[in-house]
DNA sequence: TGCGTTTATATCGCGCGCAATACAAATTGT
DNA sequence: ACAATTTGTATTGCGCGCGATATAAACGCA
């Protein structure tokens, strides 16, 4: 009703910044809460997670790649992928060995269940494309956004 | 060079759609981490984790609720919520009590270091938009376009 | 009144996700 | 050749985030 209109009619009073729905962080944050939880109910029956999941995206593009890498595709850290690797390969989808040419490096190569896997969950993207809704353009759009986001991000971090 | 053109030029192999590259969602996940590193380093002087400036957040605009009105707000789980809560409580920015009316509630208030607390983070949400970089309008915009794919998802899962 | 159901919160177990730290292999500099 | 540094991975500790489960309070209804 009575809500004085601010100096500059594009900003926002400090206040109101510190709102839930006006943060873009918080739809970001609240939005994968949503991802996560259908992905939850989509890779139940393979008995994944989404982060193993990710981990079977990059190895499905391109086998026998070190820890490392996974890491810098994933923007992960060691620390949370060595343990979800030997889940993985617990489970019988990779195999994990050092290098011969660099005794440092492991080697994450997949099994031929985990290569298996790949036609299995072949839905699972449009299945998520469903869920989510919007045009193809749409989600190309939202996608290079993110990215670009993304990008400035890691930057300033 | 030789790659078969699909039969609608708008769709994608499905080979195509398992590649990280093009996920919306991966896009989505990898943003966040970016988000959760700038938070970090912000919050890191206040002793608060995003989640639990997230509560804050929830507290300074509306005090005294119980724990399901958080969780709605936050589409977050009891489960999530209760020691997160224990562990504001412990350092002093919340306390937690019993309803009169309704036993089973939780209320959960703002102490004053915690009222206190909203004018030293108040410029927080400035700092992670020049992390994010963009315009007003490019930020609104990708917010309200990600709350309209987060309802889709909330449904469907 | 009494009994089944719903609601609100809590406990437990597990898998991320990362900072701090450790350590061995590889590389670099002298 | 050897010491210092860098690189690649692993270990530990802690805070989410949720499914499965538990429990007490409130409610509904015969």
């Amino acid at each position: 009703m009575k809500s004085p209109p601010p100096s500059n009619a594009r900003a926002l009073r400090s206040a109101d910044k510190l709102k839930l729905e006006t943060q873009l962080c918080f739809a970001l944050y609240s939005t994968l809460l949503g991802v996560n939880k259908v992905y939850r109910s989509l890779l139940r029956e393979f008995d994944l997670t989404y982060p193993q999941y990710l981990v079977m995206l990059v190895l499905w593009d391109k086998d026998r790649v070190n820890v490392s890498e996974i890491c810098d595709q994933l923007f992960l850290e060691t620390t949370t992928l060595t343990p979800l690797l030997k889940r993985l390969e617990a489970r019988g989808l990779i195999r994990r060995r050092r290098s011969a040419e660099d005794e440092r490096q492991v080697i994450v190569s997949l099994t031929d269940e985990g290569r298996a896997l790949r036609q299995q969950v072949k839905h699972v993207p449009d299945c998520l494309g469903a869920a989510m809704g919007g045009s193809l353009e749409e989600i190309v759009e939202l996608r290079d956004k993110l990215k670009k986001v993304r990008s400035k991000l890691f930057e300033a971090a």
